[in-house]
DNA sequence: GATACCGTTTTGGGATACCAAACTGGTATC
DNA sequence: GATACCAGTTTGGTATCCCAAAACGGTATC
């Protein structure tokens, strides 16, 4: 693999992983000496980053996009636009069995998978359905959606309740796109992420202050 | 202004313009000849360009991107979510003196208006009424599925009628979007949107041929 | 005439050198 | 003690070099 694909991925990684924290500065010389690239493929990666949203532009130099409670809740309505018409499209022409391969996925996780496993299914959830309506676009508007909200779910403070919950509403989703009903499926996808935001922004705006001591910058809403 | 932005810009406006036709090979070293700058603006231009769907890679090189019909079908799709969503939130609080910027725009345009004016009215219509939604996202969103369209909307051939009709659904666009009526603003658009999609992948594929003889790439549906 | 082969050229990926602007830290001044 | 100022350093933007791989072109062979 070419390093720009390698320095691209890797950066991507550490930022999701928030091994470097949201509002930290960025250098291209740390980058080319962290990963052992030059320049050039480490520009390549800031570049490809930016379109991300994962890293902006403060003033001359670069910084990893702080955690915004604004930008989440703009987000979460141009995910329920995008999903819900994903849906419906799905609902007129997927076939059972891909169906059953995005419920093997929910089915995967268990009381002894660990938290890190159900962060990654409970996006590619979202992910692999908007595949499935065939639509590169909404498919692509989804996973790029997830990728921004992803490390603010990381730092989402959720109880088991809510996450069986969030489950359960996942496994009714994919019920209704079985049996093709499509009202009903894009009325419960769109109850989800409405619900979803909602415990988002609120337990984010309640551990501002932890989070901030923590070194990650947090943007009120 | 930087280089980059700079060839950034007239590069876009090239591909935009047909100036190079769909499909054209591009090289770095062509790039950089023709606006007097080195390759690393040259490289950062084109992966800009790149995630705006104008350029695309072919094996190792770079191709500006053939018009492709069935990805005009999905872009319409997508558009359709995303315009949708944007004006039910315009009408729930958009104020009326926003809507007569929009309006006056749509005025602006009379008979002896340049073809070339109508087409950038025409797309600023919809990007100007998303932005009018106030989510940075769905805007973002019309705005690169209007820029993507845009060279196939220059090429479609548009009859008078066609054109005032368009202009007719626009106003009766903005009505409803001033009464705050949202379903039916709602309705309008997306009977708008399927209906100039129609046109246009139709339109398209009759001048197929005549397109490739002009050296432009036409991949079918 | 078609085709397989091989040397040349071109091209994108990467590394590095240079520069001007921005930043930093310390110092002198009030 | 606060502040204005200046030299030194850092940093992103740009230009340029190098390289391996791919594209090209000519030639020999069948």
């Amino acid at each position: 693999m070419s390093q720009m694909q390698n320095v691209e991925r890797q950066l991507r990684e550490m930022i999701l992983g928030l091994e470097i924290g949201p509002g930290e500065k960025l250098t291209e010389r740390w980058i080319e000496g962290r990963f052992g690239a030059s320049r050039t493929p480490v520009r390549a990666a800031l570049l490809r980053l930016e379109t991300e949203g994962l890293v902006g532009r403060d003033g001359r130099g670069w910084t990893v996009s702080p955690i915004n409670l604004a930008e989440l809740e703009q987000i979460a309505v141009y995910r329920e636009a995008v999903e819900v018409a994903a849906v419906r499209l799905t609902c007129m022409h997927a076939e059972s069995s891909a169906i059953d391969v995005i419920e093997a996925m929910l089915d995967s996780c268990d009381d002894n998978t660990p938290r890190e496993e159900w962060h990654r299914v409970g996006m590619d959830f979202h992910i692999e359905l908007a595949r499935l309506s065939g639509n590169e676009f909404l498919f692509r508007a989804v996973r790029d959606a997830m990728t921004r909200l992803s490390r603010a779910r990381w730092l989402e403070v959720r109880d088991e309740a809510a996450l069986g919950r969030a489950w359960a509403e996942h496994r009714a989703i994919l019920a209704a796109a079985r049996l093709g009903d499509a009202d009903e499926a894009a009325r419960l996808l769109s109850t989800h992420i409405v619900g979803s935001r909602d415990r988002l922004v609120t337990s984010l705006a309640n551990d501002r202050r932890g989070l901030r001591a923590r070194g990650f910058a947090v943007v009120a809403a």
